[in-house]
DNA sequence: ACAAAAGTGTTCAGGTTACACCCATGA
DNA sequence: TCATGGGTGTAACCTGAACACTTTTGT
């Protein structure tokens, strides 16, 4: 029994003599060119890992939640606010990063990739790869972004998230693009659509867009209210 | 665009000057009685909050993970080992823990109810509780727990988790109770062994327990090598 | 012989999949 | 007029849901 009561010591001691971490969010920021999903890193002006790629990050501050710190991150970046955001796994081995241990609580967001601030992201040497040739990243980023994409692909196989990667009009067909590029498979056009307009999430406007052929093809939006009123309903959506 | 570069400065800060924290695990304890879910909860014996009840916890040490730290938590209450354990979101609130500002890394776990050290528990002040009468915790423990049987359902209702719950040999309406209680729903014992059988998880042995009828009941094993490789392959159960 | 739980099969409805042709238009 | 992408319906199949009776055996 000895063992045991030596092992709890530290789960009772008080507080003061405890190890503190430095703990950052990391930001797994995905975008969609109407082709494939992208993926948005950095080149770092700064040590350790100097010009190498790596994932936007920063570290929590005193005052502040990692949501609030993610949201910050995010913003540094891309002057964006209020975007889909979904935490992942955290990531802990003592030595993933080599200058200090730090745990790293990563955040993926989905943006429209033509609605941020290009400056900025010149100003952070920031780039987008398609996810299929992301370089090589940092420490353990690259496991990082991995498991943010097996998440992206689970969340969307059954809710319809991935909204948030499309202009606010969008077709039919750039809709089924999005969700080709974020599973990696193919989608039948006929069911693909009848089953989105099952859905009652989309609204169709008298609009076409005229840019992809010579016929056009309707525009929709998104109904945000009833959308939130399914999600809210823990509502299950299989693809 | 000032006002972005002063945002941003922590993120290109040196790590020296930055904000270290505590940072905990919290073990959220499920067990099932062959009635309901329970959940393991302790006296505190240490302040703050002495006496008021709280999930077992404790803080990650500078050379472990938090994989680890979780696993060393569990241990120190159960006596238990290799135990099926999943993470779910962080709670980072600056203000959750009164004493120093401390972010909580919640795992929850299934473990068998009967198997586990029975002196370890009194030592700690242990008790298991029915999910519907569990007191008030300290701190945002309760709002833990809840995140932790919002994710335990979830999990459930997609994959065969939940095995990790009955003893070696069960049958399969101990199984069901299993479902039934994870899920909160009622469910008909036909389409349950129809479903279940198809998948192709269990071993059926020739015993019978005969402790709930006078017919006895065929008992059932879990084939974990078979179970594995489902998993592996993203294999997605719907009940 | 009866009470108590175990065990099993069929039918029906709804959803998912596979599949092919016509439409509108710009060049 | 033709080439390009847009748009739609139907039949076969499969899965999930609802439902009731027989079996075993201890008392």
């Amino acid at each position: 029994m000895d063992k045991e009561f030596f092992l709890d010591r530290p789960t009772i001691t008080a507080y003061k003599h405890n190890f503190r971490t430095l703990l950052a969010v990391d930001s797994i920021i995905f975008g969609f060119d109407n082709e494939e999903l992208k993926l948005l890193i950095i080149k770092r002006d700064y040590e350790p890992e100097l010009g190498s790629w790596s994932l936007m990050g920063g570290f929590m501050l005193e005052e502040e939640t990692l949501e609030e710190a993610a949201n910050r991150v995010l913003y540094n970046l891309t002057g964006l606010h209020d975007v889909y955001m979904e935490q992942i796994q955290v990531f802990s081995k003592p030595d993933r990063d080599p200058v200090e241990r730090t745990v790293s609580v990563p955040f993926y967001s989905l943006i429209n990739i033509e609605e941020h601030d290009k400056e900025l992201l010149k100003h952070h040497s920031a780039s987008w790869f398609p996810l299929k040739k992301v370089p090589k990243l940092i420490f353990d980023h690259n496991d990082i972004v991995n498991a943010a994409i097996k998440q992206l692909r689970y969340k969307t196989s059954i809710q319809p998230i991935g909204f948030e990667l499309l202009p606010e009009k969008f077709t039919m067909r750039q809709l089924q693009k999005l969700y080709e590029a974020i599973l990696d498979i193919e989608l039948d056009k006929r069911n693909f659509s009848k089953k989105i307009r099952q859905l009652d999430i989309l609204v169709k406007l008298d609009e076409k867009d005229m840019s992809s052929s010579k016929k056009g093809s309707f525009l929709y939006m998104f109904d945000k209210r009833k959308y939130k009123e399914k999600v809210a309903d823990g509502f299950i959506f299989k693809l």
